[in-house]
RNA sequence: UCCGCAGUAGCUCAAUGGUAGAGCGGGUGGCUGUUAACCACUAGGUUGGGGGUUCAAGUCCCUCCUGCGGAGCCA
């Protein structure tokens, strides 16, 4: 009898039925005559029995043989059973070895971090790698989704390009047909001319740094997401950075909350993000809070790492601080028309120590203004021609945001490395499998 | 690049300067309801590399390598 094949997600329909799966031995436990087979299929677990009176010998020799990955498709009658975990188990009366798993190197108890990361290519097979990948997905289709549905176009900018963007970091350089190239670190400079040809843009994809960071925030290859828009100024630009904020993290407390679970994520945290506005605090006064509660900070310094954390634990969702000293930040942001020594600029702290997930300005429209300070930055004006092209012809206000999807993804899930927040991790030092 | 911590069985970790061990995983056997099953037996080591101190070094010192955490820089 042919049985239908079914996945572990189908379960509930296909009760007191015969039917055939597929997948990989997650466990398996032997009791006398008993052998118990949790079947992994991407989609669930399913406890499968294999009882030595009720199956042919056969059957009952390849159930000795599997070991944890073994690839398996498994026949039998699907039951509800209140003593397997999830409610179904398979009598499985017929048994095929697809791949054998000879002594599988991640086992039931803990590993240390290298070398899981040594054996990343399997570590995606456990529970907690799912859930953050189903994460990471969906929050990747809820970015587009916020942006689509609001008339955004996406534009992929290119990962090669002649220059630094924004002649801060450090980049990545390679060979392109005997004249030097780079990965890019942000799309941002060629979002710009697409921002004046459709108006409303976003990209979305890797960005490199070749920064030799070595913290739980930094990743040297990562995926970032940069919204561009024409005739959007500064207060409109925070005011785009909490709606798009509030609107996908909703939408992955709505759609995750299985995975959220099994990481053991405590939403409650992520509720009030959901709801706007957020609290908004000036660079000044944000300094001047941190040397109330102690902090070694200036006027005119950068946060570091703790001095974040300590003004993010203030709030219970995220905070915008805006309007940083000018030299603090890249050449192309508009000055503060108000004090010309702070730029128009913005970061966004998520709570709970995760940081800055969102940098973003209103841009220089003003040929003079950029011209003068890319001498400033000692970069080459050549490099930039084109990008100043768009302050020679037609000139408009805009602004945009760059937010790094791993940072976002690791606040969702509540994980305290950016490393788990992507498939194959790039860091100084790994880059390896 | 700088500062701090670590490296012992396939994995996770023990071991006052004095005979290198356990749990998991592997192998063999037992058990009809296990939930990271359990029980018994068993195999498995150049203690990251090199040098030094000492009667004696996994342990102390120097050095190199590798990894982790942090700083700087950033998303």
């Amino acid at each position: 009898m042919k049985r239908p094949v079914i996945t572990i997600a189908q379960l509930a329909a296909h009760a007191d039925q015969e039917v055939t799966l597929r997948g990989w031995v997650y466990n398996w436990r032997k009791k006398g005559k008993l052998r118990f087979v949790i079947l992994r299929d991407g989609f669930g677990y399913l406890q499968c029995i294999v009882f030595r009176p009720e199956v042919s010998d056969e059957t009952w020799e390849t159930a000795v043989e599997l070991t944890q990955e073994t690839s398996v498709e498994i026949s039998g009658k699907l039951v509800a059973d209140e003593r397997a975990p999830g409610g179904y188990e398979l009598k499985a009366d017929d048994l095929k070895i697809l791949g054998t798993s000879p002594e599988y190197p991640l086992g039931k108890k803990d590993h240390g971090v290298d070398f899981l990361l040594n054996k990343r290519h399997l570590w995606l097979r456990s529970k907690r790698q799912h859930a953050i990948m189903r994460v990471r997905s969906e929050a990747q289709f809820a970015i587009r989704e916020y942006f689509q549905s609001r008339d955004y176009t996406l534009i992929d900018s290119p990962i090669l390009t002649p220059a630094a963007c924004e002649g801060t970091s450090t980049l990545f350089e390679t060979d392109y047909f005997g004249e030097p190239a780079f990965l890019s670190q942000s799309g941002q400079l060629y979002l710009e001319p697409a921002a004046a040809a459709l108006s409303k843009v976003f990209c979305f994809g890797p960005t490199f740094r070749a920064e030799k960071s070595k913290t739980r925030r930094h990743l040297t290859e990562f995926w970032m997401v940069e919204p561009e828009v024409a005739w959007l100024q500064f207060d409109g630009l925070l005011d785009l950075c909490e709606d798009f904020l509030s609107e996908v993290v909703s939408r992955i407390l709505d759609r995750c909350a299985v995975d959220l679970e099994r990481l053991e994520r405590d939403t409650s945290k992520l509720e009030a993000s959901t709801s706007t506005p957020y609290p908004r605090i000036d660079y000044g006064d944000a300094i001047n809070k941190l040397k109330e509660l102690g902090c070694q900070i200036e006027h005119g310094d950068d946060f570091g790492g703790d001095d974040e954390t300590l003004l993010a634990n203030l709030y219970d969702r995220p905070v915008l601080v805006t309007r940083y000293p000018a030299d603090l930040k890249a050449f192309y942001m508009q000055p503060d028309p108000k004090d010309p020594t702070r730029a128009l600029a913005v970061d966004v702290l998520a709570p709970e120590g995760y940081g800055e997930i969102i940098g973003g300005s209103e841009r220089s429209a003003s040929l003079e203004h950029l011209e003068k300070q890319i001498k400033l930055h000692g970069l080459p004006r050549e490099a930039f021609e084109w990008y100043l092209d768009l302050r020679t012809y037609g000139s408009f206000p805009h602004a945009g945001f760059g937010m790094g999807l791993e940072r976002f993804v690791s606040w969702m899930c509540g994980i305290p490395h950016l490393r788990e927040a992507i498939p194959y991790p790039r860091l100084i030092n790994r880059l390896y499998p």
